[in-house]
DNA sequence: AGCTAGTTGCAAATGGTTCTCATGTGCATT
DNA sequence: AATGCACATGAGAACCATTTGCAACTAGCT
């Protein structure tokens, strides 16, 4: 809790450095961001920054959101048939695997993956800027 | 030529099979879809269409893709920030690498990232169903 | 405390896509 | 070839997540 609040602390100093100001809303949008464990959309975000600042408007919400995601704190996910869902982008790259039957989102990572996708990017004659990969799933029966 | 007007058929064929009428509309965007080389989007369809047809509606165009996607006839495609856009499903299965300066489409197929998904679901005791691999790319400079 | 440019809440706009409904038509049947 | 009717169509309205315009507010500098 002391480190989620350090890390929201160290997040509003790299807000102001980027000439943006920490405003009442903004401080508990990111402080509902930084201690999210989940993938919330905007709604959502909206509906737990009002417990701690209840003038906080859906309006605010998306456009600190937008303010966050070019500064490269927070990523924007646009999984299938879905709103936008937002996570801090503290956590080093992983992608994510949708339960398609609960919603669910799992994170996972493979360096081998990450590395074949630079290299066909390579060999077609492009640099690979980002990308995006979703695993939509159904939880084994057995 | 012959070849497509073919594929045009059995097509029609297919939808025919489903229980889904063969309208004058309908088989100009079948049409349009097999000759297609590209990945157009749904107004870019309507537009290709109306040069066979001039009564083909926008509408008539989104319900089309619709059936056509539920039949497995064709595949949507919902890339970054842009319009859905649609290709036929009958070639094998492929990922995309997008030009992130020219909003070029190129096809791509890695047989080992096929494999590394499926691994990865299964580790993570899900099966996979389905997956959305795209590559955002700028041509590289040398 | 005062200034001012950035920020907010609200409401209205946006835009791709889907839906509604009155009219039209593919096609199985005669 | 004509008929009937379930399914399709065109036009426009509705949808809905997200964005934007604007007048009032305020963070942060002096
Ligand atoms: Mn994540
Ligand atoms: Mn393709
Ligand atoms: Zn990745
Ligand atoms: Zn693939």
């Amino acid at each position: 809790m002391s480190q989620s609040k350090n890390r929201i602390v160290e997040l509003e100093g790299i807000l102001r450095d980027g000439g943006v100001r920490v405003t009442r809303q903004r401080a508990a949008i990111l402080k509902i961001l930084a201690e999210a464990e989940d993938h919330p959309d905007a709604s959502e975000l909206h509906r737990r920054a009002k417990e701690i600042d209840a003038t906080v408007s859906l309006s605010t919400v998306y456009r600190t959101l937008s303010a966050l995601e070019q500064q490269g704190v927070v990523q924007r996910h646009a999984f299938e048939n879905a709103t936008a869902r937002f996570e801090t982008a503290d956590a080093p790259h992983h992608d994510h695997l949708i339960d398609i039957e609960t919603g669910a989102v799992i994170e996972f990572r493979s360096d081998k993956i990450e590395q074949l996708q630079a290299e066909i990017a390579a060999e077609l004659g492009y640099d690979l800027v980002r990308h995006r990969l979703e695993l939509y799933c159904r939880k084994r029966k057995d």
